[in-house]
DNA sequence: CAAAAACCAGACCACTTGGTCAACATTTTT
DNA sequence: AAAAATGTTGACCAAGTGGTCTGGTTTTTG
């Protein structure tokens, strides 16, 4: 069992401190390629105080990892049959593109986490990641019976909003090298309403003029 | 300059066969998370035998990375605005996604080396890369603004093809987990009707029958 | 204020890493 | 068949790795 000494304000602010240059260095060099030395610089402190508050690299990793997958939440998340598909999907739509656009690192660790396998996701979070699925596939199935939306798997629908949000983030060096420049917030909301039209429109739905 | 020896059966095969194991590697493990030791069990050669091919693991990898790219051309690749905008972009979509099922290591790989910055991609490369997307975009606009397809920026419209079509390499170990299953050849043709019905249909184009 | 708990950090270690070198074997060319 | 080019390989190395240990300092607590 994990000792979880309570309080302590400078545990608390080093492991944040720690916590963040973690992130960091992970998003930008894998978990491979980032030495415990780097992230402790990068943290303006002595490795070995990086060792003391999180007992292995690895422990570490893990540590981001749930960190990053505790702000994952959004409305979709509890939305039901009676809500209308049209708002709750754009809505989803437009919260994954923030997220993308705000906390970018979070969804790099994340996709090289799944690239290499997904072998450091503990079996409570998969568990937790199938129950959310299976609920959210059983909504929109109940939205395609009562014809508010095109047929189809909804297994897809959910990973083809999933793939075009999070690519915003994770292929980011592509983006600007293709398009010239950073995106900025100005292109992220364009982007965000190309999304939603795009989804929404294909999948038989029209575009809440809130999103337009 | 890079000696290139001419012929030499040996050279041929070694490399090859080289070649293949680094990329198998690399897809699973990362750049930082794969040895030279390990490519050359896998390859059943002595390490010092894959340093002699490429003088260093970077330019192996550096080679793979060309190999996987030279291999990722389609026939939207010189469309034109005289073709039938559903049918070029069905086509490119089943493209992909044959790619991604086909090769995902070459998905996975390509997708790893940009999260991390795209630091090994060449500037020939990118500078093609720059070129063939204002071509591409410059044909879809003229699409738009001849009304065949609705108004949109056309780079957000590549982006979520791609995104969408490289998803089902890269995040295989995710969708695996969620769906209960591998996706089979089965799966497969049906994510691709799902994507090429949500994409066009989002752009305000009717499905062909070849693909509905 | 003293003891206990928490925190800090240098020295150190076993191990892996990419890469070199020199000697030898094989193939190709002349 | 001699010479030149190409291929093969074990021994070796310097640098970097995650992680431990030990002895100290600070903070909290009774």
């Amino acid at each position: 069992m994990t000792k979880e000494p309570k309080a302590g304000a400078i545990r608390q602010h080093n492991k944040q401190r720690i916590l963040a240059a973690a992130e960091e260095a992970f998003a930008e060099h894998g978990f491979k390629g980032t030495s415990v030395q780097k992230i402790a610089d990068m943290a303006g402190l002595p490795k070995t105080n990086v060792l003391y508050y999180f007992n292995s690299k690895q422990g570490l990793y893990i540590a981001v990892l749930e960190q990053i997958l505790s702000l994952w939440n959004s409305a979709f998340d509890s939305a039901t049959v009676e809500d209308d598909p049209a708002e709750v999907l754009a809505q989803y739509i437009s919260d994954k593109m923030r997220i993308s656009q705000e906390k970018p690192q979070g969804s790099k660790i994340f996709a090289l986490e799944i690239i290499n396998g997904a072998h450091n996701l503990t079996d409570f979070f998969k568990h937790n990641h199938v129950s959310w699925m299976q609920s959210r596939v059983g909504v929109i199935q109940q939205w395609i019976d009562q014809g508010k939306i095109d047929t189809q798997d909804p297994y897809y629908l959910l990973f083809h909003i999933w793939s075009c949000s999070q690519h915003y983030a994770d292929f980011s060096a592509q983006i600007t090298e293709l398009k010239g420049s950073k995106m900025n917030a100005q292109d992220f909301e364009q982007a965000t309403r190309s999304l939603v039209q795009l989804i929404l429109k294909g999948c038989g739905l029209s575009v809440p003029s809130k999103y337009a």
